[in-house]
RNA sequence: GGCGCUAUGGUGCAACGGUUAGCACGUAGCCCUUUCAAGGCUAAAAUACGGGUUCGAUUCCCGUUAGCGCUACCA
């Protein structure tokens, strides 16, 4: 009945079902990636699946951002996407049947759009009542007659539903409590029914591509008393449900743009490690039960499970985000490291071929492992530390202001640049005794001498251990850069 | 308003009836030092509140409060 029938080893099959009413937000992303560990440590099968059955609101075009983000993640699915919007054909199958065996009717009510949330009546008194459980029509009385129907499910009268809960445990909803829902929005011209709404076309997906586990935000679980009823008037065996909490923003209400980005592809493009993120990602709502902090894939893998997740929402907190980068970013191998510089310093145009092979790429590794633990993301590699790939640099006011206030400093530096000039040696031992012997000659303290030093070769009052930059940066660019400052002293 | 979920330092997680309530981020201080990171050490900082159950509650139960979710012909 559908293309999906590929197998994992065990049978387990999960699904991630975005919405493509935005990007792939940061929730979005976490629950993706606890599907991928799921379905990759049980050795099942990941199922992609874009839920775009609301013409209104979805735009085609943001599937490519969802994808990409999916990508950079690293969360590889093994079947989709399919579109439920190419779908549609099942939905109205499964609701003729519905109608059939009598689970479901025929609804003239009009359309009620959603006015938007709970917010209506401002000041003292209750806000009042905004929707009637049970549907007049249920009882075949079209309050509307002679408009087009949508078709809703007839929820059970009295009674409760229960489901199991990887996560949550046992839940339990009382059938008077769920509203008589709509299955199928009502019909254009020459249609029975319009597209199928969102409970709707779940259920019969995730029925017909066999998923045997939902694993999803912690947002859905009111509805899943509603599926499970769907299920059983499908006469389909219900999955397991698994939900996950909700991501918060630092004053606790749910994240929004206003606390940040949420964008996942936001944090690829500041220059976050994917590892990284992912790792971040990863312990928010879920602990692996002892106290590990740095989990690479494989240490996920191993220890990932629905049980070991969290109850509670949790606080995204960029700080440690951040924190995970630094990691990453120093405790990577160089070799695994490297491509990702080379990408940042190709995007801002300045890398060269040379880098890529034999003594360049020696170098080149050399340089970005000096420089890596003063990192805080990616670009940071073109931009702080610009002079180590270019000589084309500013040199930072501040960095000046700081180190270059004494005015023995343009003497120094022109000595130094002379003494440099003529070592017959270029290592650090060699650089480190010329400069402080010039130091010394001018009767100032070494360290003097050094920061004023910096800040001409790097342009920066932060940098790498100077003789050791001095080093990576080689005898002809240091004296040239030391002698192209000298102009700038003479005329302030 | 109704229904549901949750509640450990500022933040993320541990402790799944008995610990001086642990780890990490962040914060502060110290060490290292040639700037800045990194690294090492130290410190401040939590069981929301009230009732039970129990020899004993962070842990189990009830209530309160707070936050969040659902309550749409959105997903």
């Amino acid at each position: 009945m559908t293309e999906s029938s590929t197998t994992g080893q065990s049978g387990v099959r999960v699904r991630f079902a975005p919405s493509p009413t935005g990007y792939l937000h940061v929730g979005g992303g976490r629950t993706a990636l606890f599907n991928w560990l799921y379905a990759r440590k049980e050795r099942g099968v990941m199922v992609l699946r874009i839920e775009d059955t609301d013409a209104e609101r979805n735009k085609p075009e943001l599937v490519e951002g969802i994808v990409e983000a999916l990508k950079w993640l690293g969360l590889a699915w093994d079947e989709g996407p399919f579109y439920q919007s190419q779908r549609t054909a099942l939905y109205q199958e499964a609701g003729k049947n519905l109608l059939a065996n009598g689970s479901a009717f025929l609804c003239h009510c009009p359309p009620e759009k959603y006015v938007g949330g709970d917010h209506a009546v401002e000041g003292a008194g209750p806000t009042q009542v905004r929707r009637i459980v049970r549907c007049s029509c249920r009882d075949g009385k079209p309050s509307t007659p002679g408009t087009k129907p949508a078709l809703r499910f007839k929820v059970p009268l009295g009674g409760i539903t229960k489901f199991k809960d990887a996560v949550f445990g046992e839940r339990e909803f009382a059938n008077d409590d769920i509203e008589d829902f709509v299955l199928l929005r009502s019909g254009k011209e020459g249609e029975e029914f319009g597209q199928a709404m969102y409970q709707m076309s779940v259920v019969v997906d995730d029925v017909d591509m066999r998923i045997t586990h939902v694993i999803r935000g912690a947002d859905h679980i009111s509805n899943t008393p509603k599926q499970v009823l769907l299920y059983r008037a499908m006469g389909a065996q219900e999955p397991i449900f698994a939900h996950v909490p909700l991501i918060l923003g630092a004053d606790k209400s749910r994240l929004s743009k206003r606390h940040g980005a949420t964008d996942v592809n936001m944090y690829r493009r500041e220059g976050f490690l994917p590892e990284a993120f992912r790792n971040f990602l990863a312990l928010l709502g879920w602990a692996p039960g002892g106290d590990e902090e740095f989990l690479r894939t494989n240490d996920l893998l191993g220890k990932f499970s629905l049980e070991g997740v969290s109850r509670t929402n949790s606080v995204f907190d960029r700080a440690k985000l951040e924190w995970f980068n630094t990691q990453y970013l120093q405790k990577l191998s160089i070799e695994e490291l490297l491509p990702a510089v080379k990408e940042q310093l190709k995007q801002d145009k300045l890398w060269k071929e040379e880098w890529a092979s034999g003594a360049g790429h020696e170098w080149f590794s050399k340089t970005v492992d000096m420089l890596r633990s003063r990192v805080r993301l990616l670009p940071d590699f073109s931009s702080w530390s610009r002079a180590f790939f270019s000589d084309e640099f500013e040199i930072d006011a501040a960095a000046k202001a700081k180190f270059w206030k004494d005015e023995r400093v343009p003497g120094l530096l022109e000595k130094l640049a002379d003494a440099l000039a003529t070592l017959p040696e270029w290592n650090h031992d060699a650089c480190d005794h010329a400069s402080r012997k010039v130091a010394e000659e001018g009767g100032v303290k070494a360290g003097l001498l050094i920061n004023a030093t910096r800040v001409a070769i790097v342009g920066q009052a932060v940098a790498p251990p100077l003789f050791d930059t001095m080093v990576v940066l080689g005898q002809e660019r240091v004296v040239r850069r030391l002698r192209a400052v000298l102009p700038g002293f003479k005329k302030s």
